[in-house]
DNA sequence: CCAAGATTGTTAGGGTACGAACAATTTCCT
DNA sequence: AGGAAATTGTTCGTACCCTAACAATCTTGG
């Protein structure tokens, strides 16, 4: 939310708006600048190197998690990626299509779905994630190493905050 | 991507999966702290804040941008949203069939589409933009003020640098 | 044992989310 | 002035992404 618009001219717009409730600002600008650089980051990632590849945000960070830790169960993926059994599905389903990953009953209970790469899937990573690093690399390189470590380190207390708050 | 796993097990996954090839972790704990973050403090708001009201994060989002800027054409809540043109159309259409915002056209530039929020749209923001704020204090409590700060200015940074880097 | 409860992955349905192609409009260049 | 180039919002097609409901499977208490 820091377009075509100053912080300082929309505090005021937004203050004016309320009449005088009290809004803290700092706050509004830490959450809005997550997602703000969530986005650019991801929107980027996309097209500088995962397009070639066909693979969607999702799709790579799937990918990803598969290729450290095969054979792993759905659940495990989702749950480290950060999103849905649900959605999980149509992604699998998707790179299943594309013989990257392989889906298979386990053989000790039989409600877990165990998920490997194929040759294909780990070919794929072993040459893709040398130039998505590059390019998270050339991400933070606006920041000095200790900036670096200080966003992750901040980034991670927020999310903790929240799942403490979930459980 | 810290769920199940701890990041130097992640690491040496990693490094052994891809033989002694060089990998700038600090930059992936960044770039992958955005994205958890990202996603927690969305489907937490989501959940807390946004679920009564029915509107969805991005929903909220192109409310807030005209809220605050009505009218306001749409090529500009795209960008203070950070979401494609093509996106806000759908949104828009979907805002504009619970009669939340209205559509017309500038008098003056054909082209161009002007936003205002509807008398229900206004007044649904005035009661949820405090709930919202709340909310965002409570994400960043576990963090102090200067914390919170840095936390905005280095996630600007980082911003900027992709912009930047796409014109 | 075995029924009640919990857990897992899939399905169904609605709402984003993107790039590309498009028609309408405006601006630029000579 | 007037065609070429640029800009804007929409449409189209594909792929996510979530919740709720579901069927299959495992766990547990009596």
């Amino acid at each position: 939310m820091a377009g075509h618009h100053t912080i300082t001219e929309t505090e005021r717009q937004v203050e004016q708006k309320l009449g005088g409730l009290p809004i803290d600002f700092t706050a509004t600008a830490a959450v809005n600048n997550i997602f703000r650089g969530a986005t650019a980051v991801r929107n980027h990632l996309e097209r500088t190197v995962l397009r070639a590849s066909g693979l969607s945000w999702t799709a790579f960070v799937v990918m990803w998690v598969v290729w450290v830790w095969e054979p792993i169960e759905t659940r495990v993926i989702a749950s480290e990626g950060g999103f849905s059994k649900a959605t999980l599905t149509g992604v699998l389903t998707t790179l299943e299509a594309r013989n990257f990953v392989t889906r298979e009953k386990s053989a000790t209970d039989g409600r877990l779905v165990l998920v490997r790469l194929t040759d294909s899937g780990r070919e794929l990573m072993e040459h893709l994630f040398p130039k998505f690093n590059a390019m998270e690399v050339e991400i933070v390189s606006g920041l000095t190493e200790d900036e670096t470590r200080t966003l992750a380190t901040l980034l991670r207390k927020v999310t903790q905050q929240l799942e403490d708050y979930e459980a």
